[in-house]
Parts: structure tokens; C-alpha cells; sequence
DNA sequence: TAACCGCAGATTGTTCAACAACTCTTGTGT
DNA sequence: ACACAAGAGTTGTTGAACAATCTGCGGTTA
């Protein structure tokens, strides 16, 4: 007997919200009027007003009492944050995998999918696959609680992204860069695969600094 | 011109709800009413959802659709993952802090707290002070998100504490490897001292787990 | 002119009442 | 004993209302 999954109002708003972000049509910084939104989305404002309070928690919504809910806009001193935690978590997970095919088939599937994003020249597709390839490393270290955190740094981080003005500068260096470093856990190198992640975020984290606007 | 942080009805729920919880006052699996919750909290329906919102992002709650929500209980699996993610998060934070003396202040100072609420036979007072001390163990590494996170571990563990039958067991055996850990990160040895904190924990986690109910 | 003040207008915070959708229990029939 | 339907109770969602707070505009004063 499988569960059906029945979305409801308040989580179905929540999704619409967030796909909106993550597609740039919200861009960080905008106000979200609670009277001007339970229109487009069908919903009151109390069951908005939920939708929000999941989405502040998520760190993708800030609030303002009495002023309003914008959305988030990362500091760079928070985007450093970020990537330090990135470091910790993802290095941590990545050494101290041990290296099995089932595992690795996550990452590889990751890769296979930021290459055809890719080819096609679909950059903010590419920058998802990126994310994704990133949560799997996570997902190595097979705990759940680390799990909902990294898809959480991923969440903000792409607000980051909608931000930038070159969405292939920002995601295009490091398609090959995973596949390295798959390869190299693959081949049962987890440490010095973990060192080139290390490398691969700084670079990262240079890149998206540099990308703000 | 500093903001006077007024509470909002919300706010305040969500605080006596998490100081219930962490009381005792509320036993995991309780099962909350939403109903029979707005007369004793003084609130509305809504507000109170709000508030459930928010302890559910927090994990201290959990809802079941349609069934209402449950006061959360933990898992084995859960508490050892938790662990899992302690030493993670505790032992590199600790490794690589620098040794300054500011620094090693919020630790002292939870350690004093420890010792005298142990005179007093105070154990709850105790697990509190060494929860504090862990967390500024985390606040070392600098980065808010980790405090953010951290803070949430701790809140969930006390979940498991007060379904505990002998509080004593649970807190008294720490508080000199509390002092002892200090002592040695404030002589400089940061490493030594991380390495004794994975085998507190280590130890931490069996006696959790052996005082379930 | 520029700074300050106060007053509408708009928005958020909170409450209340109602109804729909769902779950659990109870009682009935086979 | 088992299946099933009716009922009661709870959650999910809506809409309207009011208080508290912020914003912006216009007027006053130096």
C-alpha cells in the first residue's frame, strides 16, 4: 500500500514559490505582498501565510515584521558561510566512503546528466545536475539529517545563481570537474578525490563571488 | 535605536510549547490537539498552526497529515545518526579552532555552569550546561549556520533526555570530561582535545541509548 | 529650501466562524 | 468473527473582520 502523496493547498503553494525562485522569476530582494499573491496561487492568505513560514525556515524567504517577506538575498559574507560548510560536510562524506558501484551509480547519473545539460547549452539545467552530483556526495554518508541539510544549502545557493549575469561561467568549469573526480572515487581513491573536491569548491565559491551583481 | 524585540502572539506559543516539551511537561508521542491547545495558549487556530509550523521544521514536532501532530519521538536510528552528525560537526570545529583565550571563555564558563548545577543535584540544570558547552564547542568554527544547526541537534536531543528514567546517569559522567577537554584546548593541544571529545561521544551516544525507555 | 510633524492609506498580525475533507470509532448485519 | 456503513470528532482551508504597524504625502515651521 504506497501513499499517495496528496499535495494540499499549503505545500502546493510552496512548491509553486519555490520553483519561482529557483527560475529567477522571483529575483532576491523582491517583496511578496500576501493580498497579491492569494490570487495567482488560489490560496488565503492564512494558508499563504503557512507556505511562507515553511519557506523562511528553508532560509529562502526572509521576514520583516510588519514589512513584509522578501526574498532572500545572500551576502557574500553569508555565500563564505556556505561554501565552509560545503567544505566540511562534502569532504567529510567523500573520504570516508567506502567505495562500492551501488554508490557511485548516484554521482555518475549526476555527471552523465550536468554532460547532456551541457551539450544542449541548458546552463541553468546544468547548474541543477551540478547540485544534484553534489547531494550525492552527501548522500554518502548515509545520514538522513545531513541529507535535508545539503538540499538546503543547494535551495539558497541557487538563488545565488539567478542572480548572476553568466549563468555558463558560473556553471560550465566544473562539468569536467566532476567527472573527475567521479573517476577518481570510482577508482577507489575516496582521500585524494575528497582533496580535489576541496580544490574544486574554492574555485567555486571564487567563481560565484565574483558573479554577484 | 535598538529593535525592541516584541514577542507576537506566534512567537510566544512556540516558545512555552518548546519549554513544555523540553520540561518534560510534554512526553514524545503526545499527541497535540489544536483545539484543546488554543484555550490554554490564549491563541487562534491559525496562530497555533503557525507555531506548529515552525517546532516541525525544528524536528521537535511531527505532523501527520490529517491525523494531527505528534510530539517527536526519537529513534535509535535517529539518535545515532544524530551522533554521527555531532562528531562530525564537534571534532572538526574543535581540531581546527585556534587556540585564543576569548574563544576558550564560552567554554569555560559552561563548564562552571556544569559543575556548580551538579553540586546542586540539579541534573537538569546539568544537561542544559553541557548541551551549552557542546555548542560552543560548534561556535569555534565561526560560521552561523553551524550554530543554527547545532542549536537544533541539542533541542531535539533533550527529546531523548527527559524520557529518560536516571537523569544522573544521563549527565553526571560528563561533566569532568567536560573540564578535562577544556583543560586540554586551552593548553594548546586542540587535536588531543577533539580526540577525546569523539570518545566522549562515542560514550555519550551508548548511555542515550541505553537509557531509552 | 530643508527639516520636522501628523495624518490618511495600505499592509501585516491575529482572531473568529464556517465548511469541506479525512480519520477513527461504533454499531449493525451477515 | 468479519465486513461495512453511519456518526462523531479532528484537521485543512477559506473568507471576513479588526487592531497594530509601517509608508508616503502634504502641511507647518525655522
Amino acid at each position: 500500500m504506497t501513499t499517495v502523496e496528496k499535495p494540499g493547498s499549503a505545500a502546493r503553494a510552496v512548491e509553486q514559490l519555490r520553483n519561482a525562485m529557483i527560475n529567477g522569476e522571483l529575483a532576491p530582494g523582491t517583496r511578496l505582498s500576501e493580498t497579491s499573491l492569494t490570487g495567482p496561487l488560489k490560496v488565503s492568505r492564512n494558508t499563504l501565510r503557512e507556505a511562507f513560514s515553511t519557506l523562511i525556515e528553508e532560509g529562502l524567504l526572509v521576514r520583516q515584521p510588519h514589512r513584509g517577506v522578501f526574498v532572500a538575498s545572500l551576502s557574500p559574507a553569508q555565500i563564505a558561510d556556505i561554501y565552509r560548510v560545503r567544505v566540511l560536510l562534502e569532504c567529510s562524506a567523500l573520504s570516508q566512503a567506502p567505495t562500492d558501484p551501488p554508490r557511485a551509480a548516484g554521482l555518475r547519473t549526476a555527471v552523465d546528466d550536468a554532460g547532456r545539460a551541457a551539450s544542449a547549452g541548458d546552463w541553468r539545467a546544468v547548474g541543477t545536475a551540478n547540485m544534484h552530483f553534489h547531494e550525492q556526495i552527501v548522500a554518502l554518508a548515509g545520514s538522513p539529517r545531513l541529507d535535508s541539510w545539503m538540499r538546503q544549502l543547494t535551495a539558497e545557493l541557487r538563488l545565488a545563481f539567478v542572480a548572476a549575469p553568466d549563468p555558463e561561467a558560473l556553471h560550465r568549469p566544473f562539468v569536467a570537474m566532476n567527472d573527475a573526480i567521479t573517476s577518481t572515487y570510482e577508482a577507489g581513491d575516496a582521500n585524494r578525490a575528497a582533496d580535489m573536491l576541496r580544490d574544486y569548491l574554492l574555485t567555486s565559491e571564487r567563481v560565484v563571488l565574483g558573479n554577484l551583481p
